[in-house]
DNA sequence: AGCACGCCGACT
DNA sequence: GTCGGCGTGCTC
């Protein structure tokens, strides 16, 4: 019997994460792929997974080979983990040892007991309407034993979550499980609750709040236990190794929290959609806004459904927009500003009639940043390419890329002037006017810098829905899912900037965030409203909203992206280089740039390399980053381009590749 | 990604 | 002198 050995996916970058390894005698008979060991790598242990048998290897490489040091046998990846990691890394172009070890629980000594929720929901029951029927029965008779994929289309409050938790109690009646992913951590409480009352199986949670010791736990749990169960979980929950999975739920589809934008930059409905052809089962994303990409694909495929009627006889907002123009200085004078007369009115009527008012400003702090009167002079991080923002109430100007803060300057440093400006808005200044014009009202602020901890949310959001507070301040924290009993007038502020962000998708994250934030506003039967501040209130994003037309939206931006060769009708994969040294990381970009452009004229003729350009914030933390962009309809050719390029490519010590492959935003 | 080695400037 | 910053090279 001669020796064995195996390529083993370890946690390591060093050649692409995959080493060879010798197999000794007494492992060789259960070593298969999937199985975890401890190897050794230079002078440290590390953790891997064995890939696969090598059948020969040369005499010269055999001198270095060293030992699998011992099995790991609390977890073992299956067979179907397996095949959808490898396929991550080859479309991620992430190695796919440090994938599998980005993805795994640590292993741990002594997990303590598993915490779960048990649903109590015997003799609770909801009716679903006829839509909502529809829905159910078509993807029941499909088959739930076979792959498909469906798209459920609804405006807030047409009641998907109905649907959802009639096609979750079919699974679960057929002994299956059910994975269901939300984008966030901050609306776990509110389904959690939801499919307490109207389940009675074991519900676990998955998210940053769970400890390192329960996910482990979970991890161990799913392998081995076999009941039907329900998983409520964000983005990586995807990869939880559940054992008897029926169906997975992608609610809101389009939030770009399911996009991971470091290391590995999945999109967890992506890899929902691949690991439910890999089980064979069916996968049902859910929106008020898919995305563009989605809602083109789910359209010609015909999986598609809209949700249209608004469930509780709840009626559509009226929507109305504040020209802005020439109110600035006027608003400014009567000391309204960032409001206006009529918005404060609004507010007014609203809060008259018992009612509660949301604000949304999708910006932190009190200003932008701070600008001398007499010089111009910008105060500036010392690390970075951006402007300090001002916080007032911590008086403190810091930057929202790095840790860098100062306390706030009263003069200006240049020349020595008493006068610095604020420029634009953010939640502090937004609540912090209202407060002033409201003296007597309860008003909280509902943002990331205010709402540190779960718990402090939870709070806060059971006093609102207990009436203690009649308005929230707040950015996208608010605009995600929550329903709201009490609310019917949404004032939104400051979206202008957003409008002119300069990438294919502006259009439609403006589109998705006024049409999440109007969703908040009149859910239970009373008429509603929605006022926008805007400089433009031409531009006809606003009109989809008045309107409620999604499809006017995507019709009138496909031929955009098509005129920009942006996706859905061609795929993007971007490449940032990142070093300390501009000079370098400029020379670096340039050079792969060209040796890109003449593969792809040789061989990949579909492909087109753009760039480099600098990113956004070129500087980050003394850090360069430029990047360059890869772009075709041909999604073979650019995959096979980009793996050619990498098996040459001697990338220097210094500066560091980061590849994002169907990117949200263009850093 | 670690980890070690080795070169340089700064400080007891 | 020697401590420690960080650039460079190596790992089946």
């Amino acid at each position: 019997m001669g020796e064995s050995y195996f390529l083993i996916a370890v946690n390591s970058p060093y050649n692409q994460s995959m080493l060879t390894y010798r197999c000794p005698m007494e492992f060789s008979h259960v070593l298969k792929r999937g199985v975890m060991v401890k190897i050794p790598l230079g002078k440290r242990m590390i953790d891997g997974c064995v890939w696969e048998k090598v059948s020969t290897v040369q005499d010269s490489e055999k001198i270095k080979i060293k030992d699998i040091v011992s099995i790991e046998e609390e977890i073992v990846l299956g067979p179907k983990e397996c095949e959808l990691y490898l396929w991550m890394s080859n479309y991620y172009h992430y190695p796919l040892g440090m994938l599998v070890f980005d993805i795994l629980p640590s292993i741990l000594k002594r997990p303590r007991k598993l915490n779960f929720d048990q649903g109590v929901g015997l003799n609770n029951v909801l009716e679903m309407n006829p839509d909502q029927r529809e829905i159910f029965e078509k993807i029941c008779k499909h088959g739930l034993d076979q792959f498909s994929k469906w798209l459920i289309h609804g405006v807030t409050g047409a009641g998907k979550t109905i649907v959802y938790l009639e096609l979750i109690k079919e699974v679960l009646s057929q002994g299956k499980s059910v994975l269901f992913l939300l984008p966030e951590i901050n609306l776990t409480p509110q389904f959690l609750k939801t499919f307490q009352t109207y389940l009675d199986v074991a519900i676990y949670s998955y998210n940053s709040s769970v400890s390192n010791s329960d996910k482990y736990g979970l991890w161990k749990l799913l392998q081995e236990d076999r009941k039907p169960k329900l998983i409520l979980g964000v983005r990586s929950s995807v990869f939880l190794p559940i054992k008897n999975l029926g169906m997975i739920i992608v609610d809101e589809e389009h939030d770009q929290s399911f996009k991971q934008d470091d290391r590995c930059t999945y999109n967890a409905r992506d890899i929902a959609i691949k690991r439910a052809s890999l089980e064979k089962i069916p996968v049902i994303l859910g929106s008020a806004t898919p995305m563009v990409e989605t809602y083109k694909s789910f359209l010609e495929s015909k999986n598609y459904f809209a949700l249209k009627k608004k469930a509780l006889t709840s009626k559509l907002p009226i929507v109305e927009l504040i020209d802005m123009r020439g109110k600035l200085k006027v608003e400014k004078e009567r000391m309204l500003w960032p409001y206006t007369t009529k918005s404060l009115d609004k507010i007014n009527e609203a809060l008259n009639r018992n009612e509660q008012v949301l604000v949304f400003i999708n910006r932190l702090g009190y200003a932008n940043y701070l600008q001398c009167n007499s010089c111009g002079h910008q105060f500036s991080c010392p690390n970075c390419s951006t402007n300090l923002k001002y916080f007032k109430k911590r008086q403190e100007i810091s930057c929202q890329t790095c840790e860098y803060k100062e306390s706030a300057p009263e003069m200006c440093p240049e020349c020595m002037n008493m006068n610095l400006m604020p420029k634009g808005f953010g939640t502090e200044k937004a609540y912090e006017v209202l407060k002033q014009l409201l003296p007597e009202k309860a008003i909280e602020r509902f943002d990331r810098d205010e709402i540190k901890t779960f718990n402090k949310l939870e709070n806060l959001l059971n006093d609102f829905h207990q009436k203690k507070i009649d308005i929230l301040v707040g950015t996208q924290m608010l605009s995600k899912g929550h329903n709201f009993e009490n609310v019917n007038l949404v004032l939104i502020l400051g979206i202008d900037s957003q409008l002119n962000f300069p990438d294919f998708r502006s259009n439609e994250r403006v589109y998705q965030t006024l049409t999440q934030v109007s969703g908040r506003a009149g859910r239970f039967g009373k008429d509603s409203f929605i006022l926008v501040h805007t400089l433009a209130p031409e531009n006809k994003i606003f009109s989809y909203l008045t309107n409620h037309s999604f499809d006017d939206f995507y019709q009138d931006e496909i031929p955009l992206r098509a005129i920009c060769s942006s996706p859905p009708l061609k795929k993007i994969i971007l490449l940032y280089f990142n070093s300390k040294s501009q000079e370098k990381t400029i020379l670096e970009s340039s050079a792969q740039a060209q040796s890109l452009r003449q593969m792809a004229l040789r061989h990949f003729p579909e492909v087109e390399i753009l760039g480099p350009r600098p990113s956004m914030i070129e500087k980050k933390v003394n850090k360069f980053t430029w990047s360059l962009m890869i772009r075709s309809s041909d999604l073979n050719q650019m995959h096979n381009l980009l793996n050619t390029f990498l098996k040459n490519y001697q990338r220097p010590h210094t500066i560091s590749l980061k590849i994002d492959v169907d990117p949200y935003y263009f850093d």
